[in-house]
DNA sequence: GATAACTACTATGCGACACTAACTACTGGT
DNA sequence: ACCAGTAGTTAGTGTCGCATAGTAGTTATC
């Protein structure tokens, strides 16, 4: 990953997964597959699971154990109502600072 | 400044500055007013200077010292060819960034 | 002429976050 | 028995923005 890309991602990453979780509860290994086939392609194994852990440590979301067919036990997570909040804020700052940046580009050709 | 913002200017707060150091040569007090302007309501002033020092050991600029009117020396920063390379490069990072995050907005409602 | 107010840059320590790398644990196929 | 794939955990590292304080010059006020 360009060195670039991970400080972009410092913030927009955890936006990223709310806004996952949003649309449908998810595990982390789902999510990590996920990114990578977006284009995230070298998203690290662990940064996904750390940041779960934050996010639940702040009480953003649901957790439930549910078995897998195939390894170990999903820790599937589902956005909460605070989540849920958190994600709209997160969606103004972003917005925000699009626009600036919008404005930059613009004006440079 | 919210703590989200604080996070995603992580990254980004660096091609802004070079972006604004594309259009013309400015110095660290002026892009910091600048800045403050333009909504970035309490960016730090230590912020943009170490971000400067930073660039410039990167050599992404040029600087020269000018005297000032009020004050101490201005220290003028403007982008020479490796910081326009860089620049370009992030413009591409961040469109990258957008795409994905515009395509999780989308579908949020 | 001391004090504040504005201009302009420097320096130190801190917290948050993504990365690296290694590990545990369970299942299925060879 | 071994290995690949699935799923999660943990410890240590580097970068970046922030908080805070300090230095230094000019202008205006009292």
């Amino acid at each position: 990953m360009g060195k670039q890309m991970t400080e972009m991602l410092k913030g927009t990453l955890e936006g990223i997964v709310l806004a996952i979780l949003s649309k449908r509860p998810a595990y982390g290994y789902e999510i990590t597959a996920w990114l990578r086939d977006q284009g995230f392609s070298d998203i690290a194994e662990g940064t996904v699971y750390a940041l779960l852990v934050r996010i639940e440590q702040r009480g953003l979301v649901e957790v439930k154990k549910i078995p897998s067919e195939k390894g170990p036990p999903r820790k599937v997570y589902s956005l909460n109502a605070q989540g849920r909040k958190f994600l709209e804020e997160f969606w103004r700052t972003w917005s925000f600072l699009t626009e600036r940046l919008e404005q930059l580009h613009k004006g440079d050709r």
